[in-house]
DNA sequence: TGTACATCAGTGAACGCGCGTTCACTGATGTAC
DNA sequence: TGTACATCAGTGAACGCGCGTTCACTGATGTAC
């Protein structure tokens, strides 16, 4: 049956909501149409009516969460002590794309990979406002440095077995991004 | 055909060869049976001769790693130019396999992310070896806080589609490990 | 050492399953009068 | 404003495909004598 306008939108809306948490959870091939358009409340035959291909949805989730409103402006060290906690760790699905989707997103096809690169890119923006260094040069190499920090980190916690060594890897970075000790 | 025992012994080390190339290459998942055994010069049917299941053989392969000798020993400058080089950025299947499958493997069974927590173990004991700090909880923050570094900028650096934003992601991630600007 | 035979590694067709995608149909929406 | 009808969002069965896995069969190996 024929949905009201409004309801579409409210419909394509929730589609993406619902595939940007499954594809962190999960990862994006092991997620089906069926799964996401169940979550939307719809059946999955609808989808070809919003998207050409679960590829361009992928790509079209990638790219709303660039535009997605930010929170408060906070510090480097707040940011870091966040990315870096347990309740980052084990919630992927409202965690960051990049950490929760990079592996996945280097096998794919053109279209999504641009989509990835712009979150990234806009991510390091963000946190090259916020970081240390005399010159824009230090602060974006302060940035990218402190952000392949933390992905990996939480990358690394989040593939662990061990829930100590997890918890170790998490508290070990952030100690290694925050103190001087480093000769 | 039977087969002598030398050639089976033979059979399941490039069996576990090639797999270790393609799972890096292609991901877990997107590696098929029967591409891994014509790869090793097999059909695809003998495979269950060798391992009860696809999830075994991963299992094994990364195993399989923590086994594999090791080069010579090498400074810590050395190993993070290699590993955030662009030839180790453009070859994942002969590259470091916790950055090639961290992604994948974090959404494994628990056989898989023992297997690759042995790998990432070993990976970090090697590392505290040349890391820089007077004490050994130093040396350890240190390591850990590297490796989170050169695994998530290896990340970054494949998943950009933007070469000069990959060559600058890897750039920069060397200088903020081992240029001393911090604050 | 030579021979007969049991063993078993490898083959390739087939099975079962789940996925992305298509399509004929339904019935509420929204427009034309 | 009320009504008739064209539009089209949503449904769910079906298709095609590729995958992991199974299995009856083959024929070289390696053992028993």
């Amino acid at each position: 049956m024929k949905v009201s306008r409004q309801q579409v939108a409210e419909n394509r809306r929730k589609i993406l909501e619902v595939a940007g948490k499954l594809f962190r959870e999960k990862g994006l091939e092991a997620v089906t149409v069926a799964e996401i358009m169940a979550g939307a409340g719809l059946t999955h035959g609808g989808f070809y009516g919003y998207f050409p291909s679960k590829e361009a949805l992928i790509a079209h989730t990638l790219a709303a969460v660039v535009g997605e409103p930010r929170g408060p402006q906070e510090t480097q060290d707040a940011f870091i002590a966040r990315y870096l906690s347990c309740a980052h760790k084990d919630n992927r699905g409202s965690g960051c794309p990049v950490a929760a989707l990079a592996g996945d997103v280097a096998r794919m096809p053109s279209e999504v990979r641009a989509a990835m690169t712009g979150v990234l890119a806009a991510q390091l923006e963000r946190l090259v406002e916020t970081a240390a260094g005399d010159t824009p040069q230090q602060r974006r190499q302060n940035a990218i440095g402190t952000y392949a920090a933390l992905v990996g980190g939480l990358t690394l916690a989040r593939m662990s077995n061990d829930e100590r060594l997890s918890a170790d890897i998490l508290e070990a970075t952030k100690a290694f991004l925050s103190g001087p000790v480093k000769s």
